[in-house]
DNA sequence: CGCTCAATTGAATGAGCTCAAATCTCGTGG
DNA sequence: CCACGAGATTTGAGCTCATTCAATTGAGCG
């Protein structure tokens, strides 16, 4: 996985919002030299740390969650190549919640000072600004799903809108993505136990809507998915007809060979 | 209702996170001369609609909604007086949700343009982008609730919070506060049925942890009802200690005689 | 004083949960 | 190369929380 690239995908999605000078995209460049490469199923950073840095995704994927008291989790978000981790920097002593690795990844570590500095220009700071609010629009829409639509539904929504967001990062061929999560973890995502998920994931392939194989998830007829779903892509604001050149490798870049996935 | 003071409320809250010059504040009030008064149960503003305007609430009670296909409702924030509406201005080029008043309001208007040019000064624009993430940890935070905890848990949360958020702005006197809202508004908002809203806020109050006069809340134990709801308000990311003096004057300011509340 | 909308209550149904066990996959150690 | 073990998926059965449908009560307005 070339660095680089990956940056320019980051920067690509934020020039989608608002153009940014060259002196703006070195001063990115210049900021985001430190890459981490992470295991699978491992904090990035955890509830109660002091929030340091600000992570960007180079390749795989991570979730944002919370734990309870009594042992449930709740996954709050999907963190996908070219997304920014969270901006919690800039309100919290301590972290409110975790991020996790759920494949291997590599990420960019941009130290809180670099992004304070980084602000200080109003270009980049409404980039910046636009990426949170494209994040509450989603956070927005998954809360639409969990409080409204039923199991099924709440899956295949879910299903539609990585097929989008991974196809505007180049990890779509065909209509098949890599989605590196445990039905576990799906449960935890929807609100559901992991039975009643397998049991929807189930239903869903017998209506031959989706195709599971391994962790690649194949959507056999994108308009009954997403009719069948009600899914409206308007709340991740892509824009229409950037459909980027072929990027990077899928998501699940590196081997992560003890996970067995869905 | 005193619009100076209302104003001096979205200052103060800003200035939570970040001290603003007295030029970025006298800005912000230049930018903040309009003042619309909306009845209650009307939209600010339509899904659909071009986002022309902020909105920053003076008084009164509003709600952010999405509604489906099949006419269900999910109510996915309140907006109480300080609070901004949204700032949906910048992504969109249309709305993906509705923000409607619950009761009467008022609201300043300010125009998208001024925004921008407010957000040229980097103090202004960190700020927003602070009350930006303070809005998404709320919303993680519902999000959390209809996920994983169980309907009589979920809604002792947001009385908890509510609690807390208007406490915040002066609108709480002895653990009771002004809800405007039916049951059927909470019910949208906690992802449940309005049969099963009632039946929950019945259990609440045969706990003896919640008593509810009209539209008047009063929590009888605080520290009994956050045990039982697992509060932790360090989402809400509020000063410690910053208990300001009596502001306003309750929520539901206006009268709103057509309404009948819990 | 009747009308409308909100709150409350009852009864039957159902989506999703719990508990439990079987099967499958894949990596590891012998 | 094969057996084993850990973790993931799949399936079954019974139960419960929450829903649906329906009706009653209550409050405030014209």
């Amino acid at each position: 996985m070339d660095v680089t690239q990956s940056l320019n995908l980051m920067i690509r999605k934020l020039e989608g919002f608002h153009p940014l000078s060259s002196a703006d995209k070195d001063l990115l460049q210049h900021h985001s030299r430190t890459i981490r490469e992470i295991p699978a199923r491992q904090d990035i950073a955890s509830e109660g740390d002091r929030p340091d840095f600000v992570y960007v995704m180079v390749s795989g994927f991570a979730c944002r969650y919370k734990l309870l008291a009594d042992g449930r989790r709740q996954i709050m978000a999907y963190m996908v190549p070219g997304d920014f981790c969270d901006f919690q920097v800039f309100i919290l002593k301590e972290r409110d919640h975790g991020i996790a690795t759920l494949s291997n990844c590599k990420v960019v570590q941009i130290p809180a000072e670099s992004v304070l500095e980084l602000t200080e220009r109003p270009a980049i700071a409404r980039a910046f600004w636009w990426a949170t609010l494209v994040d509450e629009a989603t956070l927005r829409e998954w809360l639409v799903s969990i409080g409204q639509r039923e199991a099924e539904v709440r899956i295949a929504h879910l299903l539609c809108e990585m097929l989008m967001r991974l196809r505007a990062v180049g990890l779509v061929e065909g209509n098949s993505y890599s989605l590196p999560l445990t039905q576990a973890d799906l449960a935890d995502t929807m609100g559901m136990t992991v039975v009643h998920a397998n049991r929807m994931l189930m239903s869903l392939r017998e209506k031959d809507l989706i195709a599971i194989d391994g962790r690649q998830v194949t959507v056999i007829d994108v308009r009954r998915l997403e009719e069948f779903a009600g899914f409206n892509p308007n709340y991740l604001h892509l824009q229409a007809g950037s459909t980027p050149k072929p990027a990077a490798r899928q998501a699940g870049d590196d081997k992560n060979p003890t996970l067995q996935p869905m």
